[in-house]
DNA sequence: ATTTGTTCCGTACGGCGTACGAAATTATTT
DNA sequence: AAATAATTTCGTACGCCGTACGGAACAAAT
C-alpha cells in the first residue's frame, strides 16, 4: 500500500480565529449568499444559549444535544455552525467577556488596580464556568483583546516596564481568579453535600476528632477557626479579595515609587 | 403509592474522611480480619497508579477502566476500594501532596514566604492535574492538613492576625496556582496545535492582521510582544512567578511593619 | 457444615462527542 | 428550464465514560 503524504496541516492558520472575530470589520468577507438551505439560527444565538445553559446549570450541562434541543435542532446540526465543542467553549468565553462593559478608569492608581481585580472577580462570580474553560489554547478573541488592552491601560503610566505591566495584570487577574475559584469550591461543596459549611463541620466534628487523633495542628486549628468564622460571619462574604488585593497593590505601588 | 420517607442522609459524617485518614493512628480501628477473598491490591497502590497515569497522560486518562487494567482487575473491582471516581481524585490529591516533603523554614521572613509559593508552584508543575482536581468539596486529608499547618508556620510570628495569616497563605498559594495554570495552558496549547507559541504566531500572523483590521490594541501589541519575547527567551522560563511574588511579599511585609 | 459478609467482575444502561452519509434545499451554471 | 454543485439538516452509530446491578467465588464466623 502506498502512502500519499498528507499535506502538512501545521503552519495552517487556526480556523476558529475567523469565527471568533466574525463580527469585527476585518473578518467580514461580504456575507455572500450561500447555496444550501438557509441557516435556521445564528452562531451568536447558539453561543448565547450555551452561555445561558452554563450560567444556569454549569458547564457540564453544556452538551451539544442540550443546546441543539433548545432550538429544536438535531445535535449534529450544530457542527455546521461550530467546529466542535471546545471551539464553542472558546466562543462562549469571548462572548460573555464582551457582555461586561469596561468602565472608565479612575485617576487614582490604587483605584485603577482595584477595579481591574474587582471586575474580573465579579465576572467570575457571575459566570463561574469561565474558571473551567480557561484551558485549551491561545484564544485571543476580540472581547478578550479589548479586555487585555483595558487592563493594560489601567497599569499604564505608573512607571512600569512593558514586561512588568503584563505581569502586574497577571497578578491582579490571577489573584481575583484564585479567590473566585475558592468561593466556587465552597458553593459546590454546599451543593454536593447538601449542607452549609458549618453544618458539615458539625456533622463531621466527631469523626474528624477521632481520625486526627495523634496528629495535631495547633495553628491550623486556631487560624482555620478564625477564618471560618470570619467568612461565614455577618453580612458580606467578607470580601476575601480585599486583604490580598490591598497587599498586592501596596507592593506594586511601592515598587514603582522606588 | 405511599412514600416511605428515606432516612435523612444529611448530618451523616462523610464516609471518605476515614478513607483519607486511613494511615494515621486515629483511623485505625484494628485491621480486623474481613471475610471475603483477600484484596489483591491496596488502596495506596490504586491511588499511586492513578497518580502515575495522571502524571503521564493527564487527568482525562485516569479512568476506572484504565486503572483497573494496570492490575489486571475488572473495572468494577475498584469500587470495593474506593466509593467512586471523585473520591479517588481527592485521595490522589492528598497522596501526591504527601510526596513533597516540607523543608525547614528559613529565618528570613521573605525567604519563608517565597518558599511557600515556590513549593506550591513546583508541585503544580510536576503534577498539573492537581489544578483540575481542586474542585469538588472540603477535602482536608492528612497531607493537606500538614501542608496547611506548615504554610501557617511560615507566616506565623510576623505580626499578622489569625485571619490575616490565612489570607496571606491564600494569596501566595493562589498566585502560585494561577501562574502554574497559565504555564499549563501554554504547554497544552503547544501540544494541541503541534506548534510552539512562536510558530503559532507566525502561522497566524496574516490572519490576525486581517481579522483585527479596524480594531487597534496599541498597548497590547507592544506589551504582549515584550512579554512574549521575554517568556520564550533565553534559558529559563523567566520565572513568571518572581515579579508578582516579590510585589506580594513586599506588600505583606510592609503591612506587618506598620 | 452452614451461614454470612466480602471481593471480584461480566453485563448493561444512559450519557457524552462526533464521524459518516443520506436527504433536502438553494444558488449557480448550462 | 434543467442540470449541477454546494450546504445545511440530522438519523444512525461508534467508542468512550462512570457506575448500578447481581451473580459467583471465597473466607471467616457460627
Amino acid at each position: 500500500m502506498s502512502h500519499v503524504p498528507e499535506p502538512d496541516q501545521r503552519d495552517q492558520p487556526d480556523p476558529s480565529l475567523r469565527l471568533l472575530w466574525r463580527h469585527r470589520a476585518g473578518a467580514s468577507e461580504e456575507p455572500k449568499a450561500k447555496r444550501g438551505p438557509k441557516q435556521k439560527v445564528s452562531v451568536d444565538e447558539i453561543v448565547d444559549a450555551a452561555i445561558d445553559l452554563a450560567d444556569a446549570e454549569g458547564l457540564a450541562a453544556v452538551t451539544m444535544r442540550a443546546i441543539a434541543q433548545r432550538f429544536g435542532l438535531g445535535a449534529m446540526t450544530l457542527y455546521s455552525y461550530v467546529p466542535n465543542r471546545d471551539a464553542l467553549l472558546v466562543l462562549m468565553a469571548d462572548q460573555v467577556t464582551g457582555r461586561t462593559e469596561l468602565p472608565d478608569l479612575p485617576e487614582d492608581p490604587r483605584k485603577r488596580l482595584e477595579l481591574v481585580a474587582n471586575l474580573q472577580h465579579e465576572e467570575l462570580r457571575a459566570h463561574p464556568w469561565l474558571l473551567e474553560v480557561q484551558d485549551v489554547r491561545p484564544w485571543l478573541g476580540p472581547n478578550m483583546s479589548d479586555r487585555y488592552e483595558w487592563q493594560l491601560r489601567a497599569v499604564d503610566g505608573l512607571g512600569l516596564s512593558d514586561l512588568e505591566m503584563d505581569q502586574t495584570v497577571a497578578v491582579l487577574v490571577g489573584f481575583a481568579g484564585s479567590i473566585a475559584r475558592s468561593e466556587l469550591m465552597k458553593r459546590r461543596a454546599e451543593q454536593v453535600t447538601g449542607m452549609t459549611e458549618s453544618q458539615w463541620w458539625a456533622a463531621n466534628y466527631e469523626t474528624l476528632n477521632e481520625v486526627m487523633e495523634g496528629s495535631d495542628y495547633p495553628l491550623a486549628a486556631r487560624v482555620g477557626t478564625a477564618a471560618g468564622e470570619a467568612y461565614q460571619a455577618a453580612t458580606d462574604p467578607a470580601r476575601e479579595l480585599d486583604y490580598g488585593l490591598a497587599r498586592i497593590i501596596d507592593g506594586v505601588l511601592a515598587h514603582v515609587a522606588r
